[in-house]
DNA sequence: ATGAAAGCGCTAACAT
DNA sequence: ATGTTAGCGCTTTCAT
């Protein structure tokens, strides 16, 4: 550290010209570090109670002093302290949010939705990342109740295995609302996409287009939603009765470079399929990205189906067929369910499953 | 709402049963709300300001005491209550980190930076989203504020106009860094992109491809990067002696959408012209989308160059040539910045200017 | 080396 | 209708 000088160098400003023009005073006000109900009070000759009721538009006011309190804070430029309000009423009026990443639209998109039911009913949505980590992401969350949020919506990292601690909280009567990544266990409301049926018709899709030998490239194992698509790939598969051993399935991820990883591997070891259903849809234009850069024709020779998370889908040549995930809706009910529990203070845990819509674009439709 | 219960369900269960087995006892004080320092400090016979010494590591303590208090606190789950501290000690550990968006790649991965930064330190950081919203964005930075943060930094909306409350927590000394999207006369650390020199590369490059009638795709026009990228633009086309009247300019905006529409009203007037340069690649996609749903050859009969903000660049066909920001260093380096900041108590506002590099790809090169 | 007590800004029960 | 007071959990003098 270069600097010893430890004070700040505009706070004491204020205080070397105690009486100035008005212009100035209000210039102080702005400046002067926040002005608290014992300010008013003192300057008002009443006490701190008084100016605690009007501020908080109590009954037992006589509506002249009130008239008298708020236009002097007002002029003051007065607002209340929120750690001193947190601290003695345990109730904040923040919430928090925390997401694996927010790289693709998928979260953000979410958070917008969250966002616009949090706002207009005076909750402030205080957002964290646990970039795919399980220790940030439990120092987020804990960092976030520490701070007294009033409740949590959360979508887990994909390596997350211990869940002591949400789950002490959680019973502790924390409100807490999961989506798209879930834990089962963790007896809290969800809100989900239904993507089983997508999956499988997305895998349908595919079928009835005459492509035989389809793979599925999976994402991470113990993530519900990983689970429920490959199943609904599956099912499918298995309704045509078309073949679906462990060659129908690769463990990939969610990301662009899981796509080309295995991808390249695929084509490298021979083994290119007639189509392909991606677990999202950065996987898929991995796979798309790498298929052209081999002179593979997308749909002709290989049809590609992806499953939403990103804006992507609408830029890539050919266009992706995806299924549309309503993201921002996933949001206004994950925060509708929140509000509710922290306002009736009463937790009645439910799963909530949204449907989404089927883009059919170019890259799984023969011409 | 439907029910009227007000009590929390799990609460008084440990109260129902004092003294369990010592697995249940563990349970208990995992299940437990919040050990103060006041529980310690009756459990162990001793003051409160011993156990808060103790936990502090002061000078002025017996060290076998300490070590009492100190397994005392782990065994019952101890953790201090972060608002009480802040009351107190007007630190908190947190900082602010407002963006307008984060649908683009751009800004998480700034953030991204921050964290890699911050956390190592002991830093938790707050994340919200003003949605290019000049309200929303106040709103955030008052929370923040007045929820304690440490320091923020921010990149403004695009609809930033009234600065004064900015300006107010700046003078009282509140540690701001701005990033990218600044407002020049915040007297603030700035870190920002040579956006001036980088455009000027990109136009110069499209000159020297043989491109004579050049537009730009312009930014909103009090941000400061829209102002360097135009200018830069509007000088190497002097440079070059072509010509740069309003003809060569076209408002647009940061998104994909503004540069279809753009593209479309040139297309409908008949104004084609040679290349463009967009002031982000969002924009300068947009432009190209709807040029290949009009058949127009890119880049045969125009060029296009984008600039960073965004992962779409290397999906689309033909590739984007695009300025790649050093985004995850723009976050390490406010970080750094904010913290040096924080931590001296003093403020010497600087201007950082980061470098980037050029991505020559398919959409601006005449073969 | 330890305890008692004040105080951070606020709300709410208790007085008057 | 208004004032007095206790207390939220913590740190920090000030006594001892």
């Amino acid at each position: 550290m270069y600097f010893q000088f430890s004070t700040c160098r505009f706070s004491e400003i204020p205080f070397a010209f105690p009486k100035i023009s008005s212009i100035f005073a209000y210039v102080l006000q702005v400046i002067m570090k926040h002005i608290t109900i014992k300010d008013l009070a003192k300057e008002l000759g009443v006490s701190i109670s008084t100016v605690s009721r009007a501020l908080n538009d109590k009954y037992d006011i006589n509506p002249a002093t009130r008239e008298k309190i708020i236009s002097k804070a007002q002029e003051l430029g007065y607002s209340p302290n929120p750690i001193a309000q947190k601290l003695q009423q345990k109730k904040s009026n923040n919430i928090g949010v925390v997401v694996p990443e927010f790289r693709n639209a998928f979260f953000p998109d979410v958070i917008t939705g969250i966002q616009d039911i949090m706002l207009p009913l005076g909750y402030q949505v205080l957002i964290m990342q646990s970039n795919e980590n399980a220790e940030t992401e439990l120092s987020n969350v804990k960092t976030l109740y520490n701070n007294m949020v009033d409740g949590l919506i959360i979508s887990f990292s994909s390596e997350t295995h211990k869940t002591s601690y949400y789950k002490s909280i959680i019973d502790d009567g924390f409100p807490i609302v999961q989506f798209n990544r879930v834990i089962a266990k963790l007896n809290t409301s969800k809100v989900l996409f239904d993507d089983y049926a997508w999956a499988f018709m997305a895998t349908e899709h595919l079928i009835l287009q005459g492509y035989k030998n389809i793979i599925h490239l999976k994402g991470p194992r113990h993530l519900t939603f990983s689970i429920s698509r490959a199943k609904g790939f599956e099912d499918a598969m298995k309704k045509h009765k078309l073949h679906t051993g462990d060659n129908q399935f690769y463990d990939s991820g969610v990301t662009i470079e899981d796509g080309k990883r295995v991808m390249s591997e695929l084509i490298e070891c021979n083994k290119l399929p007639d189509a392909i259903f991606g677990v999202t849809d950065p996987v898929a234009l991995g796979a798309m990205i790498v298929m052209k850069e081999h002179g593979i024709q997308i749909p002709k020779q290989v049809g590609v189906v992806g499953f939403s998370e990103s804006r992507l889908s609408e830029v890539i040549q050919p266009t992706l067929t995806t299924i549309k995930q309503p993201t921002y809706e996933m949001g206004q009910a994950a925060a509708k369910l929140l509000i509710q529990e922290i306002e009736t203070k009463i937790s009645i845990p439910q799963n909530i499953k949204l449907s989404g819509s089927f883009k059919i674009k170019q890259s799984s439709v023969r011409i």
